[in-house]
DNA sequence: GCGACAG
DNA sequence: ATCTTGTCGC
């Protein structure tokens, strides 16, 4: 994983980057039997410093296997369009602290609805081979309608006539997620598994949890292996 | 030149 | 992302 691209790079070598790394993204459904989903998110203690977080959950029941945080250094800036030189590498390393690899990763971040088709998700998936799911709370680029109320509904987001991820309502009411491929789904799928991954939530339970842990929340205790050890 | 802009 | 309490609404 360490030796796909250099990572100490400039902004305009990490946008060449991306644009020759985009034409690796596979957009079609490898996630027949996923049984494994892990969710990641970053949070920053303090500037320059980085606590990423991967959680892994069981799939259908949902239930918090295990977590890994781990705390770095960050160098490069936050640059719109270019997050994932920011965060991914700390983001691969708290994967690699999880009990068992991943079949399925949802991020916290845009998939291919980037300027240059290569956002925090494409590059993690890419990175790590692993079908991977976009899922954004804000919009980085694309024009879409507004989805109906009711939770499932769901817009295209297009990027002129290209549509490049969707809009989706995932509770009743509430600011809709902005979802696209990351790697080995297609936009089908990515809609799927993010509303399965709800559970009455705006965020997929693996996002969530994912969020807290990276905030510094304990999640000891919480994980079902753990309990079960307990027993 | 001006506005937009994942986390 | 972060600085930050109470408060409005379902």
């Amino acid at each position: 994983m360490d030796t796909l691209h250099p990572w100490d790079v400039t902004p305009a070598e990490a946008r060449v980057l991306q644009e020759q790394l985009a034409g690796r993204v596979v957009r079609r459904d490898e996630t027949q039997g996923v049984r494994w989903i892990a969710g990641a998110d970053v949070h920053y203690p303090q500037r320059g410093q980085a606590r990423a977080a991967a959680v892994l959950f069981r799939y259908p029941e949902l239930t918090l296997e295990a977590a890994s945080v781990v705390e770095e250094e960050v160098k490069f800036p936050y640059l719109p369009g270019l997050l994932s030189f920011r965060e991914a590498a700390a983001v691969a390393h708290a994967l690699e602290g999880l009990p068992r690899r991943p079949e399925l990763l949802l991020v916290d971040g845009q998939g291919i609805a980037h300027p240059r088709r290569f956002g925090l998700a494409a590059h993690l998936g890419v990175l790590l081979d692993m079908p991977a799911v976009g899922c954004a709370k804000s919009r980085l680029i694309g024009a879409h309608e507004e989805p109906s109320p009711e939770a499932g509904a769901w817009t295209p987001l297009m990027d002129g006539q290209e549509v490049i991820g969707a809009v989706v309502r995932t509770r009743k009411g509430v600011k809709p997620l902005f979802v696209s491929v990351g790697h080995r789904v297609d936009l089908e799928a990515v809609i799927r598994w993010v509303l399965a991954c709800c559970r009455g939530f705006r965020l997929p339970e693996p996002c969530r949890w994912a969020h807290r842990a990276a905030g510094g929340a304990d999640l000891t205790g919480r994980a079902a292996d753990v309990r079960g050890r307990r027993a």
